[in-house]
DNA sequence: GAAATTAATGATAGCGATACCAAAAATGTC
DNA sequence: GACATTTTTGGTATCGCTATCATTAATTTC
C-alpha cells in the first residue's frame, strides 16, 4: 500500500532497507516468532493475531529474506556429480545442463572425478560421507556396478543418466537408444542401402545393448535378414573402431554403409576407409552416434544422433531435487526418456549403383 | 588424501552434514575468516597460508553456502564468459575448470556464444547491459580486437586467457607458447629429423605468431636454416590441416616430422599420412600443441604439448574475483603464465635412415 | 636497532529467519 | 473454584558467512 516511510536505521552500514520480520513484530505488537508462524501458515495463531500481523505485513509490503530462511531453517542440498571420462565435449554439456539447474534450484553441486579403478570405492564413500544429499552420475559411471553397489547399499538418492538399463532403485534419465539406432538404420535403408555394417560399443554398457537391437529391429521391420557377419564388437574407443572397420571392410562382400555406435568409432571408421582409398561417402556410408564434438570436427562431418545432453543433466538435477525436496511419503522413483534428433551431414549418401570395387 | 573423519557435531540436529568454512578453518589451522579471505580471493593473505587453506578447501571438497553468504552481505558476482568456436575439446576443458572455480568462489556464470562476425557487437552489448561484473575471454575471442575494444570501453574487468599479445587493461592468463613450441622442435632435432615441417594456426590469434617464433628459434638455436616452403598455413581447423598436410607432403622433399600448430590439424596429418600410406610415426613423426581430447583419441596417440586448460580457466575465474571482490582501491591487473609440458606418446619417433620413398 | 609503517590474521557482532523449549494464557474437568 | 490440559506466545540459540575493528607479525625508515 503506502509507501511508509520506514526511518534508516542507524548503525552499522549493512542494512538492506529492506523490512524484517522484526520491523514487522513491532508495528504488529507482537514477538518476531509469532510472525514467522503467521508467515508459515502455522495453526497454533488466535485469529486477532494472525489479522494483525498480516495487516502489518501488509502495510511494510514485507517479505521474508529467502536467504534468511534457507539458512536458518532447511539446509541447502548438495548433490555430486560423479564423472569417470566420457567424451569431453560430453561432460562439458552434461555440465553445464546441470549446473544451470543447480542454480535455479538453489542446490550445491559437487562435482568429482571417479576415475573407474581401484579408486572407485575410496572416492564414491568419501564423497558420501562428507555427507551428499544425493548423486548424479553419467556415463559410463553409470553402468558402473561397482559404483552402483556403494551408493544403493548406503540408501544415497541416485540418478543415473544415459544408461540402457537402471537399477530399479535409481531415477533415470535416458533417450531412446533403441529407437534412435532403429531410426538411423532406417535412414540408411531409406537411401538405398542394403549390406549395411554395425560397429557395437563397449558391452559393459547397457546402451550398447540397446543400439544394436535398434539396428536389429530396422533390419527386421524392412524384412532384411540379420548377418551376424556385419556386426563387429567395438568399445567405443576411436582404437577399437579401427580394428571393428578394418573387419568389415575386409569382408567378401563389404557393407556400402557402416553405423558406429557412437562418434569416436564412426570417425575411426572414416579415417579407416580413407587409408584405403575409399571416398567416404563417395565409396562408403558412415554414421555415428551422440553427436560429440569429433563429429564435426572431422571431414567429412558426421551424420549422427544427436542426444539434449544439456537438457538430461538439468533434468536429473530437477528430478533429483525433487525426490530429496519431496515430502516425506513415497520416494517415487521416476524414469524419464528425452527426445533424440538425427542429424544428417555430409558421411552419408545413397549407394553407388554398383559396389566399390576392392583394391 | 585421507578421508579425514568428520565428527558429527552434536547439539541440534540442524547441521547439514555439508562442512563449513569453520571446518576448514580447523583444517588449514586458520581461522574461518582467513578462510573466507581466501574463498574471495582478497590479496592480503600470505601465499603460504593461501595454499594450506586451499588444500584443506580441496581435501573436504568445501563449497561456500550461498544463503548464509548472501546474507552476511556479499552480493554474489556474475561473471560472462564468452566463447566463439575454439576446438570443442579445448572449450570443455575451459568449461569444466571455470564451472568448478566459478562453484568455489560462488560466482554465478554466465556462459554465451559470441560467434565472430556481425553480431559480436550485439552480444557483447546485451552481456554488458544486463549487469555482469567482469568477461572472461578464452580464444579466439581473446584476440578480437573488436570485442577487446567494446568490454575497454565499457571498462569492464576483463581476463583474456591464452592470447599471444593481452592488452595493457587486461589481465591475462597465459602459458609460454614461444617456448613450448621452442621445446618441441629441439625435441624433435635430438630425435634426430633434420626436414621438419610446421603447420601454423590461425593468424588472427596471437598465439599462432608465439609458436612459429619457437619453431625458428629452435631452427636457429640448432644452426639450421629456415626454409620457407616447410611451413604451410592453417586455421586451427582439422580440415585445415588436411590441406596442409597434403601441401607439405607434396614436396619434392619431404619433412620427416610435422609439427601442427594444434591436435586439430596434427590428427588431419595423421589421416592424411595414412591416407598416403605412410606409417606414424615409423615413416613420419607428427606432434601437436594442446593436448586436447583428441590427442588421446585417434591412434596413434599424439605426442604433444600439455597445456594446463582447466588450470588456467580456473586461474581466470579466480584472478576475475579477485579483482572484483579484492579490496584496496586501484585494481592490480596481473598477469600469470602458467606451466606446459611436453607430452611423449606414440606419434614421435627417430626419422627412418634414408627418407621414405613416395608412392 | 628502535620507532613508524604496513601487511596479515584473529575476535566479535551481526545479517534475517527458524527450531526448540519454556512461559503465559486460555480452556476444560471435576 | 482448584487443578490438569491444551493453546498461544515469547525467549534464546543458532544457521554459515562477512564487516569491522583490534591485534599481531613483517617491513621499512632513519
Amino acid at each position: 500500500m503506502t509507501g511508509s516511510t520506514r526511518k534508516p536505521r542507524e548503525g552499522t552500514s549493512r542494512q538492506t532497507g529492506a523490512p524484517t520480520i522484526s520491523d514487522v513484530a513491532r508495528l504488529a505488537g507482537v514477538s518476531p516468532m509469532t510472525v514467522s508462524r503467521v508467515i508459515n501458515a502455522e495453526r497454533n495463531v488466535r485469529n486477532s493475531t494472525r489479522d494483525a500481523v498480516k495487516a502489518a505485513i501488509d502495510q511494510l509490503n514485507f517479505a521474508p529474506n529467502r536467504a534468511a530462511r534457507s539458512l536458518a531453517g532447511a539446509s541447502q542440498l548438495r548433490l555430486g556429480l560423479l564423472y569417470s571420462n566420457p567424451s569431453a565435449a560430453y561432460l562439458s554439456e552434461f555440465l553445464v545442463g546441470s549446473l544451470d539447474q543447480a542454480g535455479r534450484s538453489d542446490v550445491q553441486l559437487v562435482v568429482e572425478k571417479c576415475e573407474l579403478g581401484d579408486h572407485e570405492r575410496e572416492v564414491v564413500e568419501r564423497m558420501i560421507s562428507s555427507g551428499i544429499d544425493g548423486v548424479i552420475l553419467p556415463p559410463p559411471l553409470c553402468d558402473s556396478r561397482a559404483v552402483l553397489d556403494i551408493l544403493i547399499g548406503a540408501s544415497v538418492p541416485t540418478v543415473v543418466v544415459a544408461t540402457g538399463c537402471p537399477p530399479p532403485q535409481c531415477a533415470a534419465i535416458s533417450i531412446d537408444d533403441r529407437g534412435a539406432a532403429q531410426a538411423m538404420v532406417r535412414h540408411l535403408i531409406g537411401l538405398g542401402h542394403v549390406r549395411i555394417g554395425f560397429i557395437a560399443g563397449n558391452p559393459n554398457l547397457t546402451a550398447s545393448g540397446r543400439r544394436l537391437e535398434g539396428y536389429r529391429a530396422a533390419l527386421a521391420e524392412a524384412g532384411r535378414a540379420f548377418d551376424e557377419q556385419l556386426v563387429a564388437d567395438g568399445l567405443f574407443t576411436y582404437r577399437s573402431g579401427l580394428d571393428a572397420a578394418d573387419e568389415l571392410l575386409e569382408l567378401e562382400n563389404p557393407p556400402s554403409a557402416i553405423f558406429a555406435s557412437n562418434d569416436d568409432m564412426a570417425a575411426a571408421t572414416v579415417a579407416v576407409a580413407h587409408r584405403r582409398g575409399l571416398d567416404v561417402p563417395g565409396d562408403l556410408t558412415v554414421c555415428g552416434f551422440d553427436d560429440s564434438a569429433l563429429a564435426t570436427t572431422i571431414w567429412p562431418e558426421l551424420t549422427t544422433i544427436h542426444q539434449p545432453i544439456a537438457d538430461m543433466s538439468r533434468a536429473a538435477v530437477e528430478m533429483l531435487v525433487g525426490m530429496l525436496r519431496g515430502k516425506r511419503g513415497e520416494a517415487v522413483i521416476r524414469h524419464m526418456t528425452l527426445d533424440y534428433t538425427l542429424i544428417r551431414r555430409q558421411s552419408d549418401a545413397a549407394p553407388r549403383q554398383r559396389p566399390p570395387v576392392r583394391i
